[in-house]
DNA sequence: ATAATATAGGACTCCTTTGGTCGGAGATTT
DNA sequence: AAATCTCCGACCAAAGGAGTCCTATATTAT
């Protein structure tokens, strides 16, 4: 359904919790999936990839963690997905081995790869940085009832239970 | 992975199909299957799903068939993805009833949602009959390489075995 | 040195989705 | 009435994704 998988929603949210607390020194993988309760496991898997790409640095051992590699205005929405779920294709024929039953018959394969190439460069222009700012100017009807959500973990919360 | 299903694929090449062959009446579900080796029974559920959205028109009984209800430019990508696909939603979260354990604590939702916007902008920008005219400029490195495919599909074919 | 904690990474199991199939009912033309 | 085609629900199998488990390794604190 032209939907990025969970991993890559675990990695957008990390990368922007560890780019809100960049000066803070580094993260752990456990702190991070405890506060957005995701399984710890599965999470770490996530940022291990995201430190084979490059996106992270880590360091191991007690009072190890993972810290952004480079400045959150230069990693790119695109880098984290693709980072994640690899190089986003919108058909089975896009992929390196054409193992499509209709890859000599179809049709559309070219003009779909050009979109393709639209929406990654949608996804190129905006960094981890911006999903740090809030909206730019919400919608003035129901601002105050969705408004932002969890934009500064690091206010009232330590450790409340949830454990 | 971001990828749009196959359904789709499927939707969008008979869609192209139907408007090649706009003028010369109605084309059936077998016909098209049979040109691009899809499964009949599984084209047909995605041509009556695209009649349910209004994006084609059925003609039962002997001769019948499929025909675009509207002109070629005034169907979008995105009407025909979303028709197959239901509406594109980048996270789980996006989905009408939020089934999804972080849906309080996620903090990339709303970024996430101004995104597939631009990329639903982007699908809607791309009519049918878009996909009927070739490349404007293709790329003169391998132009003539892996250039055009099935363009003319009612030239030399009309029933050549594959029965 | 040892214990504790953190990353690293493979193997594995469940579950949802999707691609594909089957069978039957209704409509229309011949 | 027969043939053909759309329509539509139910059904099945394969694939991918989400999540778990286990072990190895590195670093720090005691």
């Amino acid at each position: 359904m032209l939907r990025l998988s969970k991993k890559a929603d675990y990695a957008l949210m990390a990368m922007k919790h560890l780019a809100l607390q960049a000066d803070r020194g580094s993260a752990s993988a456990r702190e991070i999936a405890q506060y957005y309760e995701i399984p710890v496991e599965l999470l770490a898997k996530v940022l291990q990839r995201l430190v084979r790409r490059g996106l992270l640095a880590s360091h191991q051992g007690t009072r190890g963690g993972y810290h952004l590699s480079r400045p959150a205005s230069a990693i790119t929405i695109a880098d984290v997905i693709q980072a994640i779920d690899g190089p986003l294709t919108m058909t089975a024929c896009s992929t390196d081995d054409h193992r499509c039953d209709q890859f000599s018959s179809c049709s559309v394969r070219d003009p779909l790869w050009r979109i393709k190439d639209r929406i990654v460069a949608a996804l190129a222009t905006c960094t981890v940085a911006d999903l740090t700012v809030d909206p730019p100017e919400a919608t003035p009807v129901t601002a105050g009832a969705l408004g932002k959500r969890g934009q500064s973990p690091f206010s009232s919360v330590s450790s409340e239970g949830k454990g």
